[in-house]
DNA sequence: GCAAAATGTAAAATAAACTTTACTTTTTGT
DNA sequence: ACAAAAAGTAAAGTTTATTTTACATTTTGC
C-alpha cells in the first residue's frame, strides 16, 4: 500500500506538523506514514480524506503485494 | 467509528468466516470488527471496500466523538 | 550565507491490532 | 426438535502502530 499524503500536503500547504495536529497524532508519525513506515489506521485513514475532501482510495492505493 | 461490514456481508451472502478468508484475516478479527471491538487498519479497510465494490467512507463511517 | 523552519531518523516505551485456541450461544435447515 | 453451521466471546500471545524524546540533515526566506 502506497499514499499521497505528501502531494495533499503540498496542495493544501500544510507541513508535517500542522496535519499531524488537525487529525490529531504525532508529526513522527505523519513523517513514518510518508515514508511507508507502517500502515495507518482506519481512523486516521478517514479523518486525512476529510481533510483534504478526497476519496480513501485516492489517499491510499493497494498495490498488488498487498 | 462505525461499519455496516455486517450489512454488506449479508448482502453478499458471506459468512464471517468467509469474509475473513477472502480478505486474509482470522474469523475472530471480522467477529470483533463488527462489533467495534478496535479499528481496523486501513489495509483491511481498503480490501474490504474493494471486495464489496463500495467506497471505504461507506463501509467505515467517522463519529462526533472520533 | 545564515538562521529558522521543516523534514528525516532512531531508540525505547506504550497502546492497540491481530492470531490462536477453545469454548458457549444463537441461528438455520430439515 | 435436533444437528450443524454460524456467531459471540475470552484469554494469552505476537506483532505492529503510535508516542515521546532527542538529535541530524535538508530546505526556505531573507
Amino acid at each position: 500500500m502506497k499514499n499521497n499524503i505528501k502531494v495533499q500536503r503540498a496542495i493544501h500547504d500544510l507541513t508535517q506538523a500542522d496535519l499531524a495536529e488537525k487529525i490529531g497524532v504525532s508529526r513522527q508519525t505523519i513523517n513514518a506514514m510518508e515514508k511507508n513506515k507502517y500502515v495507518p489506521s482506519t481512523l486516521l485513514a478517514l479523518k486525512i480524506a476529510r481533510l483534504f475532501k478526497k476519496p480513501v482510495e485516492e489517499i491510499f492505493i493497494l498495490e498488488d503485494e498487498d
